[in-house]
DNA sequence: TTGTTGGTTCGCCATATGGTGAACTATAGA
DNA sequence: TCTATAGTTCACCATATGGCGAACCAACAA
């Protein structure tokens, strides 16, 4: 699980930027090529293409370049592993919080509300 | 809403590191001292009170300082807050898959499997 | 009062990150 | 064939990150 761990380094790291989170919900909505995924940031072509590389390292997305045009995918089981992983917390944290209320409860017993 | 995409700058970068995600993981068991905290790892106690603060000022934990201990607790909005931008994405996609089998069952129409 | 313990601060270091501009390659189209 | 376009690579820069050791402060305990 090493690997694993990561994983959800890289795939947190990549979502850690907006310009990046952007290029995410873009691609969510369809495939599309590096030019016009770059259009709505000020920043150079090289400074995306970082941007790119490392959700490409991520593994969020994947490119593959047809002609003189590469084209960019998003791969949504990656975004799925990082929601599972805040998702696992979130139950240890319930668990936790349900434990404690019927701690709570089995020393002050409800009383019916009318 | 820019308020809160810096937010989720700061919440992804806090959860992109394996000892900060194990705090958090720590942590929503219940509150704990700085030093309790910080001895499952190798690193001095000064390297691990930046780890702290980087995950102190995503939000994601809150400290308060009594006698000479720091106590340590999570705040699980902040966790919900990463989870919630991701079922937003899955959702978008989900929208996007579910209208796409529907265009390809409305050129194929499905047949009747017996 | 004198240790010991829990935490903090400081200066330092190596590396990673996020950006730039300029030069370059390779394909598509006229 | 010529040219415009899509992308790539390179050298460079400023700043952020993640770690260290050493010195330091403050509070509890003996």
């Amino acid at each position: 699980m090493a690997n694993q761990q990561t994983a959800l380094d890289t795939v947190f790291h990549a979502l850690a930027d907006p310009t990046r989170r952007a290029v995410v919900s873009r691609l969510l909505t369809g495939a599309a090529p590096v030019k016009r995924l770059s259009e709505p940031f000020e920043m150079g072509l090289p400074a995306f293409l970082k941007h790119l590389s490392v959700l490409e390292a991520s593994g969020l997305i994947h490119t593959e370049k047809q002609g003189r045009v590469r084209t960019c995918r998003v791969d949504a089981a990656r975004l799925a592993a990082a929601e599972g992983w805040l998702a696992e917390q979130r139950a240890v944290w319930q668990g936790r919080t349900d434990r404690l209320a019927a701690f709570v409860e089995s020393l002050n017993p409800p009383e019916e509300k009318s």
